[in-house]
DNA sequence: GGCGTCTCTGTTAACGCTAACAAAAATTGG
DNA sequence: CCAATTTTTGTTAGCGTTAACAGAGACGCC
């Protein structure tokens, strides 16, 4: 169907020189007289001319794609970071190619991670929050660059991650600061180890002021599950204080702590983590951890692209810190 | 750096063949001996072998990526839409380059149309939303397969669109049929489409109903704007029923009527659009309308594919109802 | 002025695959 | 059992680009 467009052969013809020459101007190469140069442009920009990415990936062996691998885009946490990571990559004149998948099992993992390496993309990004796909990324071959992130801290795999332990121990402290004789934690997916990393930090926080954790409520990211975690604490009288995994979790416990009529702050506290953009407006609203989903784009970019272009693979790790954003719905326990 | 992988002549060395019968083993060409497919699968097994897309989109001039031209990919809507796109179009075989944009103008949609076309995408889906990137479509080179989402329904360009009018009629006669002499409205940004579609939903069902549509807020999508609206909606004492143009604005909204005392479902009405999964656990739930992103996805995918393959680009037009969610945010008005 | 040394440009050969054609092998029919 | 057909396999020629090398001017230096 489509008529080809033109390729370098008749630029070259056009601007009277070979298709070496017209290549040579494409990439910058610095032997090429100035007014050469610019008849080639000339001829390039009167036929259109667009360099065909296929040809030059046959024949250098690598595309200006990048592949991401990631579980369900939907998610906020991981739509930022795949926003972030799409335009970082612009800018650095590499395009994003998406490969999300339904399980973060070996299998899909495996499989989209072979769909990125037919297309011979330049390297690849795992998104890649749980323990199962861990092993799928250890037999992955070896040569190719690769950046995890928030991934397993266990694994010889060049990782970047928000520091979860961090940004839940700063959540419970400010809780603890706040006066509250202990803090509940409502989790994400026990096999998350975003989940893992904030449930941690949590434990640490109370430990460290000498105090025996309660049980995590497990969760699974949702506000449904939040809510029914929330009806469970709404009717323990001596709960004061609660950190969720997320904030779609707070919103749900928010919710069911209003319908239990337990007011927030006044009577338990709420702390969740992610700031979506809508944490402002809960009722109230709501003191969280926010994570610079920008700055871990930009550190996994450039440690894939430093992979690509120096070809070592050393096991690099990164972390970012998240920040604390309290609002409304902490205060002091009523005694 | 990277140790580049068998090529095609090493499977049929091992295998015994010639190339060409294992590139027709891997096209799946009718004509190969059983035995010989066996012998080339397990050539194939052996060595790890890994088509070269580059190089098949080289010969057949284009390869199986699909291009999305999006903009803000952290919306809810778009999220959804480009995770729906992304798994239906991995079904089909295809794989997903995102490009997105920071604004929907002429250059910067031109731009990274440009981009997708140097990497010989099979077609591109533009999500576009907002006036100014229509002219930039109309420009395009004619032979690209392509289909916006959401976009201009005055453009003779294929277009795949959620019935805006429709479902904001539908939240609108909602709160009519729940009694309310009129409704007010918190629109989206006047220059997308989604904003105007609905608009027009909400005057359409009001003058259907005899009514003087009051005139509408409007909102920038976000929780922070709907939330000003919110803020003088609960100083109007007449206000009984609003409808958002998506529930992050209601959020917003829910947040300031609360501030002010003013009870929903009580005394004030809302609906929403969109159903976000949070949707249900607002204070109160809320009604809503939910677009199926799926079945946009699907749509759109499959007039692509029919244009990939047939090479016709006739101008199709799809439109995806969506449906009413009922929940506690709407009741009658006192009186 | 001849000769080495730059700078610039051209020629040729891949890269790994598919399409088109050609040849060989298997199958059929009389 | 041989010719006619059908099925299966092989051979060759590109696709559009970059890399490696080769050649042609321009320039300076003795």
């Amino acid at each position: 169907m489509a008529v080809h467009g033109p390729a370098m052969t008749d630029v070259a013809r056009l601007a009277g020189v070979s298709h070496q020459t017209v290549s040579r101007v494409l990439n910058g190469h610095p032997n090429v007289r100035e007014q050469t140069r610019l008849r080639v442009r000339a001829a390039i920009a009167e036929l259109g001319y667009r360099p065909n990415g296929a040809a030059r990936a046959l024949v250098t062996g690598r595309s200006q794609v990048i592949g991401v691998v990631a579980q369900n885009t939907t998610l906020y946490g991981p739509a930022s970071l795949l926003a972030a990571l799409e335009q970082t990559a612009a800018e650095e004149g590499f395009a994003v190619s998406v490969g999300s998948v339904r399980n973060l099992d070996h299998r899909s993992i495996s499989a989209a991670v072979e769909r990125h390496l037919s297309h011979r993309v330049a390297g690849i990004v795992v998104i890649a929050p749980v323990e199962s796909a861990g092993e799928a990324l250890e037999r992955l071959p070896k040569d190719v660059p690769l950046v995890t992130v928030d991934g397993d801290p266990s694994r010889p795999v060049p990782l970047v991650t928000v520091d979860q332990v961090a940004g839940a121990r700063a959540a419970t402290q400010h809780l603890l600061d706040a006066g509250h004789r202990t803090v509940w934690h409502v989790s994400g997916p026990t096999d998350w180890f975003d989940s893992v990393g904030r449930i941690d930090g949590w434990r640490q926080a109370l430990v460290a002021a000498g105090l025996e954790p309660p049980p995590p409520m497990p969760g699974d990211w949702s506000a449904a599950s939040g809510y029914r975690c929330g009806q469970m604490l709404a009717r323990m009288p001596e709960v004061t204080a609660v950190f969720t995994a997320n904030d779609h979790l707070a919103l749900g416990v928010l919710r069911a702590l209003h319908e239990f009529g337990r007011r927030v702050p006044h009577e338990i506290s709420v702390v969740g983590f992610d700031d979506v953009p809508e944490a402002a407006y809960f009722i109230p609203p709501l003191t969280t951890v926010r994570p610079d989903f920008d700055a871990v784009a930009r550190a996994s970019l450039q440690m894939l692209l430093s992979q690509i272009e120096s070809g070592t693979s050393g096991a690099l790790r990164q972390t970012i810190a998240p920040a604390l954003v309290a609002r409304e719905s902490v205060a002091p326990p009523r005694h």
